[in-house]
DNA sequence: TTGAAAGCGTTACCAA
DNA sequence: TTGGTAACGCTTTCAA
């Protein structure tokens, strides 16, 4: 039907306007002087061609292309899946697209930033996996800005944004405490991200500045991460000193297997324990569920990497920043406002 | 520290294995003719220096990049969440990369559309919206091939992966009548997608092949989707002629949130009716749901999504495919073997 | 089989 | 303010 489309380049616009290559690259990039007639002129010549850059020459010449990496794994797990959605909103939003790269191994997340390289992207987001400090030694000289979400990468000039796991214990300890517990449980798998074992540090210091001892709360670590670990830890639990009355999770999908595992065994939350959970996914909302949770602010997260990355763009050598995004505590039924019975 | 990293090109190759440029790039894509041995030794060479292709020099030499766009919609979602898994996973698979873009609305598809032409994509998976005819006329024009997953795009030229829908709404149906049921729902969300009015109209012709009449089954039809409208249609449904005892879901969210709606009103499957949702996410296996549910070949979909893309790349011209990928019956709790009570 | 050279489409520098 | 021109790094004819 329609002839195969020679697309149309800025030359084509530039003899329809009647200026040069030269003054279309101005008047679209708002770089360099010029007249603002002409620049109406040849905007008006652009669209009525239907001119489209070529994002191609485009990040060829600049060196660098609006592409934005992004390392993830088990897009799946509902909470990684909010922060996927989140984080794709947000580099759309500033104008830049989303390169994303699945990862479950160090060896492929190095085959994946060399990619990132190649396409000159204009950051890396990584929120999974611990790239090699050599790998992302050759971002930096490449100067593209590396932030991590959720996860420390102790490399100098990497920014770092985290939800506040310290005031995220804080605040499910008091919970507890308020609702009266007095055992505890902490639930996470082996193997954990860093975030979660930094949630489980910061529980125990919580406790232990109410004046419940190291003894006073039992560690229980999952052989497999989500709702299946959480299940089994549940099941296999050694029940022979009772149930503690406070359980705490390191993330949502493990309180959610936790409870139904003690469903499985005739207990159930909040009558028989108090059980509160990290990451506000949706399906703790769930009337099955109805999980108490800390939510973790995800646009702010999101927003917050961004503004690392631009940062680190204009200023590539200052020092690495860690941000810490502030989490709230949702009340629902597994630990609620009332006290225990 | 390190200097500003000058990156390395296809002439830094050549000088250092005293050959030209041309020849390096013959060495390293399998494109013309070349001696083994300088092969061998231009490899030798580029490993050497650390040579990484810049993929935009190479794009735009080519018109095609090996990124491949990526269209969605509501990320979060559990079935949209694996399905992006297992795409990314795939292009990634064959070679590519994920360009992956959230759309919401008609408009935003539009501009999304248009970058991924702007980037010379080499294919487009759209898994979401409903691409408007003259946007994707574009991409067929810059020879760019495009695949819809799950809907169908009416378009000439436009491959088309779906699962059998048909076929699953026969296995739902066989499998309620076996097991005693005789007044059925169908439930679906208002502006669903076509898959899912696909579902329903396939429902009841399967019904009405084993004798049970359009009377004999009661569209519900819920205000919105997910969890939250599958309650909601729970929580109104008419009873005052009684609860059929087979309903049938257009996925699996609403399907669990209908579940949950019922049980607030004193019902639950497998007693009081029983329970088949369409897509087998993960949520569905947990012991508080253990839905009985249709699962949709998600890495099949995939696979056959990208055999379409590179199949039009070779020939661009040849008849739009429809692919369709059966579907099995997962049974669990909602709708078991045994007979109904 | 190899190398020289002409693009690919854009941006940025430098004169005019 | 403009236009010419030289990159950007690669691929691909076309001769040799």
């Amino acid at each position: 039907m329609s002839k195969p489309h020679k697309s149309i380049t800025a030359q084509d616009v530039a003899n329809h306007a009647g200026v040069s290559r030269a003054v279309v690259s101005r008047a679209l990039s708002d770089k360099g002087s010029i007249a603002p007639e002409t620049k109406t002129k040849v905007i008006a010549a652009a669209r009525e061609l239907g001119y489209q850059v070529n994002f191609l020459a485009q990040g060829l010449n600049r060196k660098r292309s609006q592409l934005i990496g992004v390392v993830v794994a088990r897009i799946k797990d509902p909470f990684r899946s909010s922060l996927l959605e989140g984080l794709i909103h947000m580099i759309q939003r500033r104008g830049y697209q989303a390169l994303v790269t699945e990862v479950n191994s160090e060896k492929e997340l190095e085959a994946t930033m060399r990619q990132f390289t190649q396409f000159r992207v204009s950051g890396v987001i990584v929120t999974s996996g611990q790239p090699p400090a050599t790998l992302v030694n050759e971002c930096v000289q490449f100067k593209i800005p590396v932030v991590g979400i959720n996860r420390q990468l102790d490399i100098p000039l990497v920014d770092f944004v985290c939800s506040d796991n310290q005031q995220g214990a804080a605040l499910a300890t008091d919970q507890l405490l308020k609702s009266g517990c007095h055992s505890f449980a902490w639930l996470n798998y082996a193997g954990s991200t860093w975030a979660g074992l930094q949630r489980g540090v910061a529980f125990e210091q919580a406790l232990e500045s109410a004046n419940f001892g190291a003894n006073s709360v039992k560690r229980v670590i999952a052989e497999q991460d989500g709702y299946e670990g959480g299940e089994a830890a549940a099941l296999a639990f050694d029940l022979s000193q009772g149930l503690p009355n406070g359980v705490f999770c390191a993330n949502a999908q493990l309180a959610c297997g936790f409870l139904d595992g003690m469903r499985q065994r005739g207990f159930d939350a909040p009558n028989d324990f108090h059980l509160i959970g990290f990451d506000n996914t949706p399906q703790t909302a769930q009337y099955s569920y109805r999980l108490t949770t800390l939510n973790q602010d995800i646009s702010a997260l999101c927003s917050e990497a961004l503004n690392c990355l631009e940062s680190r763009n204009k200023s590539p050598n200052q020092a690495a920043r860690l941000v810490r995004v502030p989490v709230s505590l949702v009340l629902r039924h597994t630990s609620p406002v009332i006290n225990l019975g």
